[in-house]
DNA sequence: GCGACAG
DNA sequence: ATCTTGTCGC
């Protein structure tokens, strides 16, 4: 199982951010997806033990079914800070995937891909960790803006701009809500990512992997609150 | 110096 | 990210 080291301090983290951006793949190199996982991560809001619990689930890519699913808890790592996330959460993350009952063939995270201002954000740090495909689905901006308009109709989408390039899109995934903004992770294409977050919908705004990942990762954190009382 | 800032 | 009832709207 190869394992990654990850820095310790906001400082090591930066310094190794071009070094990891470099290994991301901006194009499909995946073979047949039919099984997918949703990743995402639960905290408190101040927590001076910086304790992170995160979760997986996996499903069936064409049913949607939940094909199982796995937490982990760590504490001690970096606090959030804008740009650093994936280093925050990527390592409960990976524990999480490896109690996965299988290995999916795609994971959509909660949080940016390349919309990010190093090309790293925590989707693409997932990616080139587990060397596994994944897109980065966010809920808000963290760098760009949305060129052109943006209708209020379901399946509205704008490109993401950032210094002159077009770092993701923004998909109304519902009509009178708010955009979702997905960008590459690793291993897949914008225009296959955002394939599949259209494909994985369920008529809510966040796609079903991500949602029941939200899920799980809300009742890790509830259920670590119960067994430390 | 000021404002912005995924989760 | 999380704290939370009722309420507005299709």
């Amino acid at each position: 199982m190869p394992r990654m080291d990850f820095p310790t301090t906001a400082a090591a983290a930066r310094l190794l951010q071009p070094e990891l951006a470099a290994r991301v793949i901006a194009e499909d190199a995946l073979g047949p997806i039919r099984t997918v996982a949703g990743a995402d991560a639960s905290t408190l809001r101040f927590d001076p033990t910086r304790t992170v619990h995160a979760a997986m689930v996996a499903l069936d890519a064409e049913s949607l079914t939940p094909l199982g699913e796995a937490g982990a808890t760590h504490s001690g790592g970096l606090p959030y800070i804008p740009g650093l996330l994936g280093f925050r959460e990527v390592p409960p993350l990976a524990e999480a995937f490896s109690g996965l009952p299988i290995r999916p063939d795609l994971i959509l995270v909660d949080g940016h891909g390349l919309a990010h201002p190093r090309g790293l954000g925590v989707a693409c740090l997932l990616g080139v960790t587990l060397d596994v495909p994944t897109i980065g689905v966010a809920k808000s901006i963290l760098v760009g803006s949305i060129q052109g308009a943006l209708p209020d109709v379901a399946g509205a989408q704008a490109p993401l701009v950032w210094q002159d390039r077009v770092i993701g899109m923004a998909l109304r995934t519902r009509r009178g809500a708010n955009p979702v903004y997905v960008s590459t992770g690793h291993r897949v294409s914008l225009p296959t990512a955002l394939a599949w977050v259209i494909a994985l919908g369920r008529g809510r705004r966040l796609p079903e992997p991500t949602r029941l990942a939200h899920e799980a990762a809300t009742r890790v954190r509830l259920a670590a609150r119960a067994a430390s009382a």
